[in-house]
DNA sequence: GTTCTAGAAC
DNA sequence: GTTCTAGAAC
C-alpha cells in the first residue's frame, strides 16, 4: 500500500486543529522599544481578531499587575482571539506564566524588540503622557539597568516562534508578517531574525551558571522608578553616555539563598541526536522511526531528568514527523523526549536549546568529511574534536557508539556548551557505501537498535556523572581521590566556576566580603589571589556583558575612567606606604577570566606566584595594554587594540627595565631582583608608570 | 587562572 | 641527576 507517510501518521483532526489557532504573542523589549506601536500597527490592518493586553493600562487605563494581565489574556484566548502581551517581559521568569497560557490550542510566540538602547532611551526621554508614565531623565537610568539584565527568549522556554528585531527595518518586517497572518494561517516555527551579535562570547562557560544576580524585576516600571533614590540631577546626562548605572543602587534580594543556583534548563543533561542511518545510509524511515521510538521508550525510565532530542535540519523532515507521531501514540513524556528543527552544531546559539551532548552519525573510520551530519560536526568541533576522537579509537563497527569528551579548545564546547560528542555508526543500506546489508532489514533493525542502545547508554554514563552535586565540604578525611573526581565529573564544573569567579564577585561583592577591598556601584576592587608582584590589585567593572577588553566600546569610557581613577587612588595609598613602588595600570589583551578587570601591579614582580613565561610576558609585553592607552584608543577609534596572544606569550624573556634577555624564569627573576636600570622611554610617557619617573631622580 | 608531568635542556 | 618548560587537565 502506497501512502504518503506524513499523511498516514498524522491524525487528521490534529492537522485541522493546527489551522486557526489563536496566537499568543509575547512582546519582549525595554520601555521605549516600540512594543505598543508594534501592536497598534498590526491590529490596525490585521484580519485576525487581536487583543492587546497592556500592563500599563489594564487597570482602567492605569497601570495594573501581572495577574490582571494573565487573567485578561486567558479570557481573550478562550474566546479564540489572538493576544499581544504588551509589557517588558525581559527575562524568562517574567515570561513563563504567559508562556504557560499556551497549549495545544494556542501558538505561543515571542517578538523581541531588541533595538539599540540609545533609541529606547531617547524615545522615553522625549515621551510625554505615555501610559506607563515612564518619562524624563530618570527613565534612562531605569532602561539602562533593565537592558543590562535582559535575557533573550529561547525556543526551549516554550515558544514555537521567536522573531528578533534588531532595527527599525526588522520591526517593519515583523509588523508585516503579523499583519498578514489570517485567522486560518499559522506562521513558520523557529527563530527568525538575528540574535544580538554581541550577546555573549563565552556561552560554554556561562551555561554552567545562571546569572547569580537576578533582580526580581517588578512588574510595573513606575513603581520601580519611585524606588530609585539615586541622585536625579545626574541622570539627565546619562542618556548619551550610558553611564546611568553610576547612579543605580544595586539591590540584592534577600530571598535568593546564598549560592543558590536555580535549576535552569542549561543544567539538564540533554542529548541531541540525528536520525541514524536514514540519510546517506538509506535506511527505511518507517522502520527507523519505530526503532527510535522503541529505544527511547526503553530508556525513558533510566533517564532521570535528562532529555533526548531528535534533531533534523528541515521542517519538512519525514523522520521527525514520524517519530513525533509515534512518540505521541506511546505517550512518551514530551518534556524529556522531543524533536527539534535546527543545525545540530548550532543548537544553542541559533536555536536556544542547551545540549551538553550531541551524537554524530559517524563513518566507520571516524574521519571528518563525507558530507551530512558527520562533516558538519567535525567541522564545528575543529581539530580538537578530531584529535580527541583519534585518541580513543580509529574505527567503529556498525551498532556501536564512542563517547568523546570535547576539549575546551573546541568551538563546539566554547560556543555551544557541548561537553561530549558521541559517534554512532548505524547499519548501511546504501550499496555505494561500505558494509551494505543489502536490504536485510532483520539484521538492519537489530544493528540500528544496537546503535541507539550504545548511544543512549553512552549518554547516560555522562549524564549520571554530571548531575551529581559536588560533594559537601569536609566529608571525607582522606580527601577526594582523583578517581572520584573524574567519576563525579565535578571538576569540569569547578573549572567553569573558576572562570566565572570575577564575574560573580562583580555582581555580588557583598557575598565575597573577604576578598573585596572596596565596592561601589561601578567597580569592585580586590587583591589578585595569585599576585605577581608585591602589590597586585584587580579593579572589576560591575557591568554585565563587558567580559573582556575586546567588548569595551565608547559607551564604556566613563566606566574605564572610573576604574583608572580608583586604581590610581590605591596606587597613592601603596606608594605612601612604600615609596620604592612603581605601578602600571592595564588590561590583558586576552584575559583568561571573564569580566573586564584592570590590573594595578607594582613593577617589582617580586612574587612566588610568578612562575611561567606566560606570567611574565602577560605583564611586560605589548599584551599588557596600559589603561591610559586603552582609554585613548577607545576614545579615538571606538575600541581598543587587541594584541596577538600567541606571539607575545612565546617571546623571549626580557627584563622590563634594561631589556636584557634571560634563558629561563629563575634566571630572569634573579636578574630583576637587582636590576635598577631606568624604565624604557616609552613607559615613561603619558603616565603609563605611576608615580611618573623623573630622569633626574629628584622629585618636584 | 593553577597544577601536574613528560621530556627537553642542561 | 636536576632544572625547567610546554602542554594537558582541571
Amino acid at each position: 500500500m502506497e501512502m504518503d507517510i506524513d499523511g498516514a501518521c498524522k491524525p487528521k483532526d490534529e492537522e485541522e486543529k493546527e489551522k486557526g489557532k489563536p496566537i499568543l504573542a509575547i512582546l519582549v523589549g525595554a520601555p521605549g522599544s516600540g512594543k505598543s506601536t508594534f501592536c497598534e500597527n498590526v491590529m490596525r490592518a490585521s484580519s485576525r481578531p487581536w487583543v492587546r493586553v497592556c500592563q500599563d493600562t489594564i487597570n482602567n487605563g492605569k497601570s495594573g499587575t501581572k495577574p490582571q494581565c494573565l487573567k485578561s489574556a486567558a479570557a481573550s484566548l478562550k474566546e479564540g482571539k489572538s493576544v499581544f502581551i504588551d509589557r517588558c517581559n525581559l527575562d524568562k521568569e517574567q515570561r513563563v506564566d504567559f508562556v504557560n497560557l499556551g497549549g495545544p490550542e494556542v501558538e505561543v510566540h515571542a517578538v523581541v524588540l531588541d533595538l539599540p538602547a540609545k533609541l529606547s532611551i531617547s524615545r522615553i526621554v522625549k515621551r510625554t503622557g505615555h501610559e506607563g508614565n515612564l518619562q524624563g531623565g530618570k527613565a534612562a537610568a531605569v532602561v539602562n539597568r533593565m537592558l543590562q539584565n535582559k535575557e533573550l527568549p529561547k525556543l526551549s522556554e516554550g515558544f514555537s516562534r521567536i522573531t528578533f528585531c534588531r532595527n527599525e527595518t526588522d520591526v517593519d518586517a515583523a509588523v508585516k508578517t503579523y499583519t498578514a497572518v489570517s485567522p486560518l494561517d499559522t506562521l513558520p516555527h523557529g527563530c527568525f531574525g538575528q540574535k544580538d551579535p554581541n550577546a555573549k562570547t563565552q556561552l560554554g562557560i556561562m551555561r554552567f551558571l545562571k546569572r547569580p544576580h537576578e533582580t526580581n524585576t517588578r512588574d510595573s516600571v513606575p513603581s520601580q522608578l519611585t524606588e530609585e533614590k539615586g541622585p536625579c540631577g545626574k541622570t539627565q546626562e546619562t542618556v548619551s553616555s550610558s553611564s546611568g548605572m553610576a547612579t543605580q543602587k544595586i539591590k540584592v534580594h534577600e530571598d535568593m539563598a546564598p549560592g543558590s543556583i536555580s535549576q535552569d534548563e542549561s543544567d539538564i543533561p540533554t542529548l541531541a541526536f540525528p536520525s541514524i542511518s536514514t540519510a546517506d545510509f538509506q535506511f527505511d524511515l518507517e522502520k527507523a522511526s519505530d526503532v527510535i521510538v522503541g529505544k527511547v521508550e526503553e530508556f525513558m525510565d533510566k533517564l532521570g531528568n535528562a532529555r533526548l532530542v531528535l534533531v533534523d535540519l528541515t521542517e519538512r523532515s519525514k523522520i521527525l514527523s514520524l517519530v513525533r507521531a509515534k512518540a505521541a501514540e506511546k505517550k512518551i513524556d514530551s518534556k524529556r523526549f522531543f524533536t527539534f528543527i535546527g543545525d545540530i552544531c548550532q543548537l544553542y546559539t541559533k536555536g536556544g536549546l542547551c545540549c551538553n551532548v550531541i551524537a554524530n552519525a559517524a563513518n566507520w573510520r571516524l574521519k571528518p568529511g563525507g558530507g551530512g551530519v558527520n562533516a558538519a560536526i567535525f567541522n564545528a568541533g575543529g581539530p580538537a574534536l578530531e584529535a580527541a576522537t583519534k585518541e580513543q579509537a580509529r574505527s567503529l563497527l556498525p551498532g556501536n557508539a564512542l563517547v568523546v569528551r570535547l576539549p575546551s579548545t573546541s568551538p563546539l564546547y566554547s560556543k555551544e556548551g557541548v561537553t561530549h560528542v558521541i559517534h554512532v555508526l548505524g547499519p548501511n543500506m546504501n550499496p555505494r557505501r561500505p558494509n551494505c546489508l543489502d536490504n536485510d532489514y532483520v539484521k538492519g533493525c537489530k544493528v540500528l537498535e544496537d546503535a541507539y542502545s550504545s548511544l543512549f547508554k553512552g549518554f547516560l554514563s555522562i549524564a549520571n556523572t554530571q548531575v551529581k552535586v559536588p560533594r559537601s565540604s569536609g566529608s571525607i578525611l582522606s580527601g577526594p581521590s582523583k578517581l572520584e573526581d573524574e567519576i563525579s565529573g565535578t571538576k569540569t564544573k569547578t573549572w567553569a566556576l573558576c572562570l566565572q569567579a570575577l564575574y560573580n564577585i562583580a555582581m555580588q561583592p557583598e557575598k565575597h566580603n573577604k576578598q573585596v577591598l572596596e565596592a561601589s556601584d561601578d567597580v569592585v576592587v580586590l587583591n589578585d589571589i595569585y599576585p605577581k608582584a608585591k602589590q597586585h590589585l584587580l579593579v572589576l567593572a560591575r557591568i554585565k556583558g563587558l567580559d573582556t577588553l575586546a567588548d569595551a566600546r565608547k559607551e564604556h569610557l566613563p566606566l574605564l575612567m572610573t576604574m583608572h581613577e580608583v586604581g590610581l587612588r590605591w596606587v597613592d595609598k601603596f606608594v605612601g606606604e612604600d615609596a620604592s613602588l612603581v605601578f602600571r595600570l592595564g588590561y590583558h589583551s586576552v584575559p583568561s577570566m571573564r569580566q573586564l578587570h584592570l590590573h594595578v601591579i607594582s613593577q617589582d614582580f617580586d612574587s612566588k606566584h610568578l612562575k611561567h613565561k606566560k606570567h611574565w610576558n602577560s605583564f611586560t609585553t605589548a599584551f599588557f595594554r596600559d589603561s591610559v592607552d586603552v582609554m585613548e584608543e577607545i576614545n579615538n577609534q571606538g575600541k581598543a587594540t587587541i594584541q596577538d596572544e600567541k606571539r607575545l606569550m612565546s617571546m623571549e624573556l626580557r627584563c622590563h627595565r634594561c631589556r636584557s634577555a634571560h634563558p629561563n624564569i629563575p634566571r630572569l627573576k634573579s636578574h630583576i631582583s637587582s636590576c635598577q636600570a631606568p624604565f624604557p622611554a616609552d613607559l615613561q610617557k603619558k603616565g603609563r608608570l605611576v608615580p611618573e619617573q623623573t630622569n633626574s631622580g629628584c622629585d618636584p
